[in-house]
DNA sequence: CGTAATTGATCACACTTGTAATCAATTGTC
DNA sequence: GACAATTGATTACAAGTGTGATCAATTACG
């Protein structure tokens, strides 16, 4: 039951391959050198260590491989926030809540949306 | 201009002494031996670390330090919220605080502030 | 005063992370 | 079929982290 743990470096690089998946490697660099200056053979690196640390798994195709994500992305998403409120905000989600709310400009209809799914929390309690 | 960074251990360490400085290491191991299961010993280097990093400052008295933080939290907790949201929400914010205000369950007050929040947010465009 | 306890400083050590080069095998091309 | 290019595997390596022991100096107590 060892915990899993995805580095920031690391959750570029799932990230890109949650979007587009199943991705070769050349897909997945051609993707991260457009947004990061790391050279391919980094990127290599950081599948090898995905997948030993089973967040990847491949398909081969020739000689070459085709990457897919195994964890799923809301529950890696969800493990992170919840430490991350635990570290910065000492498990407050409210307090959370209301520092990005007033550290972030949001739109007309963004802001709509938040009042809804406030509107339907509330109707839940 | 080395970019500070603190670690999820020390963020506990700070966490405290934002809330107690300024505070003799005494006091901080006890505060934190109530939280973790670390060695003294151990608080003790990550006092010292962060002192190293310029994150605490201190001040003798006889044989022991006083220790304060040299870094504002809301300067690290805004910087740390910043590089979060980059990573797992890809920049984001209004999809960070859709998952914070699905995921967690408050109550009708805090709903409600959070409510006087986007009003504000809304006026000020 | 002398010995015990406290406290900060130094050292330790394995593991992770960021970053990449090189090597070996496979594949595609002329 | 021979050689070049591609691709994954292996190796590298310094810095950061988690975790703590030990050492030296200072202080407090009997």
């Amino acid at each position: 039951m060892t915990r899993i743990t995805i580095s920031d470096a690391e959750w570029q690089v799932i990230n890109v391959i949650w979007d587009g998946q199943p991705m070769t490697s050349q897909e997945i660099v051609a993707e991260l050198s457009a947004t990061t200056n790391w050279a391919p053979a980094t990127i290599k690196s950081m599948l090898h260590r995905l997948t030993k640390k089973e967040v990847l798994t491949f398909a081969q195709q020739g000689n070459r491989y085709v990457y897919s994500a195994r964890v799923r992305r809301s529950d890696c998403v969800r493990r992170e926030c919840r430490s991350f409120v635990e570290k910065v905000f000492s498990g407050e989600t409210s307090s959370l809540l209301a520092h990005f709310l007033k550290s972030s400009k949001l739109s007309a209809e963004e802001i709509q949306d938040l009042r809804n799914i406030l509107d339907e929390q509330e109707a839940q309690s």
